[in-house]
DNA sequence: GCATATAGTTAAGCCCACTTAAATAAAAAG
DNA sequence: CTTTTTATTTAAGTGGGCTTAACTATATGC
């Protein structure tokens, strides 16, 4: 019980703050980049699944498959994106990233990172170590999770 | 040495599957509740400041004082927000969340702790402590960062 | 006390994401 | 081969967030 108690705060107290970051940095590279915030998410999407269709696309962000096909589109024209038909079916488009695109979005990650650096720099060995035990435990769980429920 | 790449490994993985599994739970929450993405990034501002003025959000979010001041207009007349004089400088406002504020936050963070409670369920006792520990050096470390720099 | 700076609001207007409805074109079903 | 379903696009229209510019009201500095 206590355990789980302990478990419980350290968790709440890390996502707090975690989350506070991540948003606050990814928010503020994208204003500085020019593009909008559903422009990115729409990208992060595509990097996290290599290629896809538009329906794909629709269906994560939960938006119609019209705004979806509206928004890749400006990404096309914008050479963050590249539409090709799907040679099986060609109704279907393939969506990848662009070489800017991946560019792109590698600078967001990095962004995201930087911290981790300065973070990196304040702990000592034994504690990285620590640390690296634990997130390498939850980044499995959790996968574990997503594939269960 | 290898303590660093194990450390970098684990958290850049960790940060994926986090980042995009709290983004996706905000994202889907904002939208259901009918509320917007900007107007729960303020919200979740004024929470985590407990109060503040029109100015000091500005600042946090990176937008114009007329822009938060629209914003938080719209706030207060759905009555999540309350936004009074401040007695110290009758030209200064205080925004503080109301109780129906105050619920929909609680609501929105319930969420992003819901898959943690899944996460729990897996993880055995042992797990958990080198979890709690690892996350509660996270925590500590990254508020000094802030500090410092 | 007067000039200036500061906090916030209001108004006008722009842009963008999003929706619905209609259209195109290819695949699947019968 | 015709009908129906599926994948995407286009067009029209709505609403919201954001900016700039102008304005009000209070505080501060000389």
């Amino acid at each position: 019980m206590i355990d789980s108690v302990q478990f419980s705060q350290s968790m709440r107290a890390w996502m707090d703050t975690f989350v506070h970051r991540s948003m606050r940095d990814s928010a503020r590279f994208v204003k500085t980049s020019g593009y909008s915030m559903p422009q990115f998410f729409l990208l992060m999407q595509v990097y996290r699944r290599d290629h896809c269709g538009i329906s794909d696309l629709s269906e994560q962000l939960e938006i119609t498959n019209a705004a979806t096909s509206q928004l890749v589109d400006k990404l096309v024209q914008a050479d963050l994106l590249i539409r090709t038909e799907d040679p099986l079916d060609r109704r279907a488009k393939q969506v990848a990233l662009s070489s800017k695109g991946k560019e792109f979005i590698a600078q967001g990650i990095q962004e995201r990172y930087r911290w981790m650096d300065a973070l990196e720099e304040i702990l000592t060995p034994e504690e990285k170590v620590k640390i690296a035990e634990a997130l390498g435990i939850m980044t499995r769980a959790t996968k574990e999770v997503e594939r269960i429920g």
